[in-house]
DNA sequence: GGCTGGCCCTGTACGC
DNA sequence: TGCGTACAGGGCCAGC
């Protein structure tokens, strides 16, 4: 998403703007006056940056989308933002999880996953070992701490099922080893380079700026088929809840022990 | 300070 | 057919 929209927003300056009353989309007009000189992200936070240091920053929660607005009328959309080439961004989220913060640059006290979150998946930081100690400061069940974005960032429920998948970890164990969270890195890694080329996952929301659905849905090891056999091993892949997230996992290849 | 559980929000699926 | 209920989940926060 954030590779769409750079080319669309970058150079252009804010000429109006609206945000829904609700807390989480309120801070939209703030941006107004502004000119958009970058567009970044951390995790799944998209960072517009603003030429009075300071940054547009976006959320889109499970449903959030951002894109040009088309030709019909659509109740969902939470805020716009105008520009000087009277283009309108608008950000679409059905469900309302999305959020929208205009900060400081750098200043994320009001967002504080954004300020709390790890390093990049790809951050060499987490070589070596370096996943593994971060997963190791906490007893939390492994796939609750990736959720938290603590250990490493942009890690959601999809992805944190198809890594602990590829390492073989049981999603609800609460300590894993250093061998362990290098397979969970490498298969981490692997699948969201996998879902960027595929332009994401659409199981029912997701769509890029142009309104394409993701192809990653199709590619999905584990997240959502259970019932069907592992790929690996053949064993019936089995769901349950984990910390209040629906969770698929291979009862043979990820043992609990 | 770490952890748990509940809440927000609305469309969809399903049972009666 | 129509209604009621459960469910999906990212981030935040109260309470322990």
């Amino acid at each position: 998403m954030r590779r769409q929209i750079e080319p669309l927003v970058v150079g252009r300056r804010i000429a109006e703007a609206w945000g829904h009353p609700s807390a989480k989309f309120a801070a939209a007009p703030d941006a107004s006056g502004a000119t958009i000189h970058s567009v970044g992200r951390r995790g799944k936070y998209l960072l517009l940056g603003l030429d009075d240091d300071r940054e547009l920053i976006v959320h889109l929660g499970m449903t959030g989308q951002l894109r040009l607005r088309p030709a019909e009328l659509d109740p969902y959309v939470r805020a716009w933002w105008r520009l000087d080439d009277d283009a309108i961004l608008e950000l679409r989220d059905v469900r309302r999880f999305g959020r929208i913060g205009v900060v400081p640059v750098g200043e994320y006290a009001s967002l504080p996953t954004l300020a709390a979150q790890g390093p990049e998946p790809w951050d060499r930081r987490l070589d070596d070992g370096g996943l593994w100690r971060n997963l190791r400061r906490s007893k939390v069940r492994i796939k609750t701490q990736l959720l938290s974005q603590r250990p490493l960032a942009g890690v959601g429920n999809i992805y944190a099922d198809e890594g602990l998948w590829r390492a073989g970890i049981h999603p609800a164990r609460r300590s894993i080893t250093r061998r362990e969270a290098e397979d969970l890195l490498g298969g981490l890694r692997q699948v969201l380079e996998q879902a960027v080329v595929n332009g994401g996952t659409t199981l029912r929301d997701y769509r890029t700026p142009d309104g394409d659905r993701g192809r990653h849905q199709y590619d999905l090891e584990c997240y959502g088929r259970a019932g069907e056999p592992c790929g690996r091993c053949g064993s019936e892949l089995r769901r349950s809840i984990v910390d209040a997230r629906g969770t698929t996992h291979c009862p043979r290849c990820q043992r609990r022990r």
